[in-house]
DNA sequence: GCTTGACTTAGAGTTCACTCTAACAGGTAG
DNA sequence: CTACCTGTTAGAGTGAACTCTAAGTCAAGC
């Protein structure tokens, strides 16, 4: 499988693709006769986990954490289990905090429905998908 | 009420806030006798819905439109509405999409209970507080 | 009267996560 | 053979949202 196919395969850029493996996020990939990456379906599996780890909003940094854990052997699953367990718990955070943040969103909406007319939803206001944002908290 | 008390409120630094005035984000300050910002608290709710904006990943950009629809009078009522409400449907969508990374991290913690002794989760590793992010999603 | 601390401005710098460029090489279709 | 496509590298550039610096003003406390 080479970096096109991958890219392909995983809605990333095979230039981010080689970024990844540049930082140390993505192994180095073995190459072919002409010194092009070769891949094997396996890494779509952790190309998948990472890209569940980006969703949620953990930095790149962290995912280097947990995969030179990884690359340390298995004596390391505790701490890897202890990071995923605290991230997991930041994600079960910002959940509860989107879930207020939407009720106050059904609020503002309800005062304009009670206010106006309205009209259907504009599908050209439908672009702007949105995943995941860290900010810092100062 | 000062700008380091209006800081002190909001949990944004006067740095941020300066710089939200001068974006458009925030309404220029009246100034005292000798030039500062004096801000009358009313600002303090316009400054909570913008967070909640933010938190729930609007880009700037997208406040400022808000912003300056609400400037242009009552008969953009409809507009700002359809506004939230596609910002809304988006967020509900991030929210469904967490959900299923949290159903991914727990099947993933659990494979490591069921392989390891674990000890309590490090407190150390309590920092990285998650709010939101955006991705370019090509 | 001096120090301290909060404020002012314009503008430069930072961080994150890509994203792209330049300049080149190998493989394939017509 | 020639075009064209996909790949290679090092390194520069981008966009979002701050964050900080420099150089200064102003008022209060000791």
């Amino acid at each position: 499988m080479k970096i096109g196919d991958l890219a392909r395969h995983t809605g990333l850029t095979a230039h981010t693709i080689r970024y990844y493996e540049r930082i140390g996020l993505l192994p180095r990939a073995r190459r072919d006769g002409s010194k092009q990456r070769d891949y094997d379906p396996s890494i779509l599996i952790w190309i998948e986990f990472i890209g569940r780890l980006k969703t949620t909003g953990m930095p790149i940094a962290d995912m280097l954490t947990y995969a030179a854990l990884r690359d340390a052997g298995p004596h390391t699953a505790n701490e890897r289990s202890q990071l995923l367990q605290v991230h997991r718990e930041r994600v079960r955070a910002y959940v509860a905090d989107l879930q207020v943040c939407l009720l106050t969103l059904d609020a503002k909406i309800e005062t304009y429905a009670k206010s106006q007319p309205r009209t259907d939803i504009d599908a050209k206001l439908q672009r702007n998908p949105l995943r995941a944002r860290r900010t810092r908290t100062r």
